[in-house]
DNA sequence: ATCGCCCATTGACACAGGTCAACCCGGTTT
DNA sequence: AAACCGGGTTGACCTGTGTCAATGGGCGAT
């Protein structure tokens, strides 16, 4: 409930007491975030694991593909993208994560990222280093189980991806890409029809297999239809339940 | 350490005495499955949470999607298929898993299932059930370690899915499929060029994000180009090396 | 054997989305 | 203010894959 959206005004400044202030107990963003679950004193006890660095600015990577892995990252505010380099140099974006959310999970197996993560805005992370977390979760049941839950969680969004990519038309895609930030935006109690869309139409169409063209097309396709307006990354969701017809799409029947 | 390769060469009599014996211990994919990381002890306590029940014959479900979630599953032996349920009543294949690969951890988040999970030809599973992994767990900690792990691949394979879905051709995706299985076979020292797909063109298609004439189609190109042959379900990699050159393709250049 | 069924293959054609190219717009450099 | 640059939009055309339809082959049931 701040009056200024950012969360790190001086950003250049290599220390900025706002983030030294916070902690997961005091956190906007505890009811939808790690601490989901988990009683006053076991929060404490997440929260002194938890590393809370400088803003990243516009541009900078949280990891690489490749690094050793040694912690996951909570986002605490602006909009992180993750993406790997395909075996014949080019990007695929596998994710964006906005506030509240989680990422590096990918890089347990092989304990090393197995993808970049970098900001699409300014932004704040919580960096929970993997090795305190997995012996914090032995002694906190309900925090393995969150973390498990988490996890599973990732699996089951990337398998809607992958219906998304392997059965749906280019319309279906992009309105399930804006459904799916318009319910995020609202899980943080923000305008589910009025946002900013964080990542460049370019990340969109790489994110979800189509061409920059092709998305703009279909924004434009949409904008026509008066199903949104669009103002450059500015976006309102005018129909949202045609959208969502879009998806649940009877079209195949 | 058995003689024979088949745990249940008997397969279509109702009990098999065999898989009775079977435990953590003595399978022959303990090198490959759960177990892997784990001394003998502990292997014997994983033993006794692990149910193994009669196997499965093709075409029946070990699971549905939206049955309430209760434990994770290991296959012993055979093939499963795990799918969804589009919104407009399509099938999904979201993933084939041989023996020695763990399937249903995209149950945990929600407490149900969040797919479906089917024989592909007759066989045999080990039941983990969650809750007890998850206290045992607690206990052991490289157990804790190595389940994060194996959520941590499943979500590694379904990012790498979907860059193949988004990025790549109809015979990029084919070949890539062919030696993923390949390299799944030389894992359980099994033939790298020589298996029977126990999955249909139509599944392929399916889990490809194709249709079964486009599959068909590259299977006959690819036949006539002497990188593979087929015979119905039975094949056989005649060249891996172009087939894995045209997966880590130079074209885009 | 014969029937029926399902899976696989092959061909002809259509179309969604990719490719290529031109242009616009807002911001930054000179 | 001119030149530049990156991102976005739009048009014209092309192509890989889907669609539809016909045919064949394997296998279980009778």
């Amino acid at each position: 409930m701040t009056t200024s959206t950012n969360p790190c005004p001086s950003e250049n400044k290599k220390h900025c007491h706002h983030d030294m202030q916070v902690n997961c107990g005091n956190c906007r963003l505890n009811t939808i975030c790690l601490p989901i679950a988990l009683e006053t004193d076991q929060i404490d006890q997440l929260d002194k694991i938890i590393q809370r660095g400088r803003p990243l600015r516009k541009g900078e990577h949280l990891y690489h593909a490749n690094d050793p892995f040694t912690s996951v990252y909570a986002v605490r505010a602006g909009a992180i993208k993750c993406y790997s380099i395909t075996n014949d140099g080019k990007e695929q974006v596998t994710g964006f994560y906005l506030p509240g959310e989680v990422l590096g999970m990918d890089g347990i197996s092989k304990h090393r990222h197995g993808s970049s993560a970098k900001a699409l805005e300014t932004s704040a992370v919580c960096e929970i280093p993997f090795e305190n977390l997995g012996d914090l979760s032995t002694r906190i049941p309900s925090l393995q189980r969150h973390f498990f839950q988490l996890m599973s969680q990732e699996i089951t969004q990337d398998q809607e991806l992958i219906t998304l990519l392997s059965k749906n038309s280019a319309e279906q895609r992009i309105a399930a890409l804006l459904l799916s930030i318009s319910s995020r935006q609202a899980r943080r109690k923000l305008s589910a029809t009025r946002f900013r869309l964080p990542m460049s139409r370019t990340d969109i169409g790489n994110y979800l297999g189509l061409t920059v063209e092709t998305v703009s097309r279909v924004f434009s396709r949409f904008q026509k239809l008066e199903l949104i307006a669009v103002d450059n990354k500015e976006l309102e969701l005018l129909k949202p339940d045609t959208l969502r017809l879009m998806v649940d799409g009877e079209e195949g029947e």
